[in-house]
DNA sequence: ATAATTTGACCATTATATTGTTCAATATAG
DNA sequence: CTATATTGAACAATATAATGGTCAAATTAT
């Protein structure tokens, strides 16, 4: 009935979002890796769902030249909650 | 000239959006991080900008209930790059 | 004002992410 | 087809995130 989104299948698929977007570059995961400047495992753990940290996940988006972009949601985003003081 | 951004420019802004949203919710950092089965150091770790694991954000999410969004968003971006062959 | 709560900081221990490596299976190139 | 490159898997060692605790400063409530 209810659809709950595990955190085991979001890990899955950001797993495969990443990867998708390296082989649209056309680059192997060492290339990757080192790019990033971390290992061909934590590339490969990320890509295979497992766990990761923020650093790595950043980075990512820092060489996809996708880092300015999200900062800039979250930035927005946390700006409007901090200056919208509830009515109630 | 280029205002390059930082990842740990990211990680502070990142933590500043979730103690905003927690603040909007009205409850403490022992509160919250009872609700998500972690301790208040990775709480408050991941407020001040540290490092976290990947888990740490998606337990917040799936709190927020803003898990399921995001996995609606990151496995459409990724069928849109699994599923554009390059014309070239 | 004082009392109570919350938060930032630090520390030691435990859990686990990262690294570097090897190997077999798979995919790609020749 | 064969040769080469890539990937998934597993492992031990290292680095570091997570935990549980204390304390002082700051915030909030009374």
């Amino acid at each position: 009935m209810f659809n709950t989104v595990e955190i085991k299948d979001v890990k899955n698929e950001l797993g495969l979002l990443i990867k998708a977007l390296r082989k649209q570059r056309g680059i192997s995961q060492v290339e990757f890796a080192k790019s990033l400047d971390v290992s061909r495992t934590t590339i490969q753990n990320l890509e295979m769902g497992k766990n990761f940290t923020v650093d790595t996940i950043l980075k990512v988006l820092k060489e996809l030249d996708l880092l300015e972009q999200f900062n800039n949601e979250i930035t927005i985003a946390k700006d409007q909650v901090v200056n919208t003081k509830s009515l109630y």
